[in-house]
DNA sequence: AAAATAGCCTACTGTTTATGTCAAGTATTC
DNA sequence: GAATACTTGACATAAACAGTAGGCTATTTT
């Protein structure tokens, strides 16, 4: 469940490629289709978007190609993603481009709130920075906060 | 992005729907879906597979219908959608079920698999008392602790 | 025993979304 | 002006989703 599309996984991984690079030196469509393993015309739909999102620029001509707009540290994947794939959305009814019919029914529309902000709020706090470094793990669980909250539902 | 299947938002409302009816009185298939606003074909098919995980039992004949298994606080919503949908794998590179090629490589992996987790963590410390208690709100939230971990970073 | 109630099962189908490919451009550098 | 590289939009295929349909089995009531 919960699955991200290609097109998310492959620009996360895009956007890895560029920012490790050399700082300076831009990076081919054709060299980040390589090393990731994706097609090139794909590639382009997925940098398309990221470019005109401001995420990267672009060098066109012989000796061009694509470079991070901002610093590593400054880009969380969170930005990757909500250019890619839309906002989380959890489901129809706490999609913001869309809305609730029934919110006064709709029971579990906070929980799916919760649970989007949750994922966003992880995605926001790792960035491009994070990844070169390999720091994804520990430093960032927080799930030993969760606790079961069954003592105060007793009460019920 | 990461949306859910109407199965798994159906599931969840039904099994809240069964665990707000009177504990000991079954719920019909009918009575669920014209609360829930859900054709009853889909529903047999959600409940079906609800009952052969051991979540719910069911009575037939005349005056039957659903109950729940256990008690609505043993019934974390992170079961139900994982019997509706399979487990939580961001990634087919994470998913259990499959497996990752490019692990060495892949240095995405670890963070779809932490992504996993957190939400696991999150939707398994919801159970269908919480929901039923309307308690999904801020006792459970954890962002506060997500700080930018970007001082430690500069080491690298 | 028959009728009514209610769950059980599984095959089928239309629609949407995802995942790409292809072809024809445009801009830049050497 | 030739080579390089990005840009754009249309199109093709396949898989997943969402839901329907129809017949079957078990249980209770009359």
């Amino acid at each position: 469940m919960l699955r991200l599309s290609t097109k998310g996984q492959y620009g996360v991984r895009a956007m890895f490629e560029i920012a490790r690079g050399y700082p300076d030196r831009p990076l081919t469509i054709k060299e980040i289709a390589e090393r990731q393993d994706v097609s090139v015309a794909y590639l382009e739909q997925i940098l398309g978007k990221l470019r005109r999102a401001g995420l990267v620029r672009s060098i066109r001509g012989p000796g061009g190609g694509y470079l991070l707009a901002r610093e590593p540290r400054e880009i969380p994947i969170a930005a990757v993603l909500g250019v890619l794939e839309g906002p989380v959305a959890i489901t129809s009814c706490v999609d913001p481009r869309e809305g609730c019919i029934r919110i006064e029914h709709c029971v579990t529309h906070l929980l799916w709130k919760e649970l989007g902000a949750q994922i966003e709020g992880f995605l926001n706090t790792i960035t491009l920075g994070n990844l070169l470094a390999g720091d994804v793990g520990s430093p960032h669980k927080v799930r030993t906060v969760l606790k079961r909250a069954s003592k105060d539902q007793n009460s019920q």
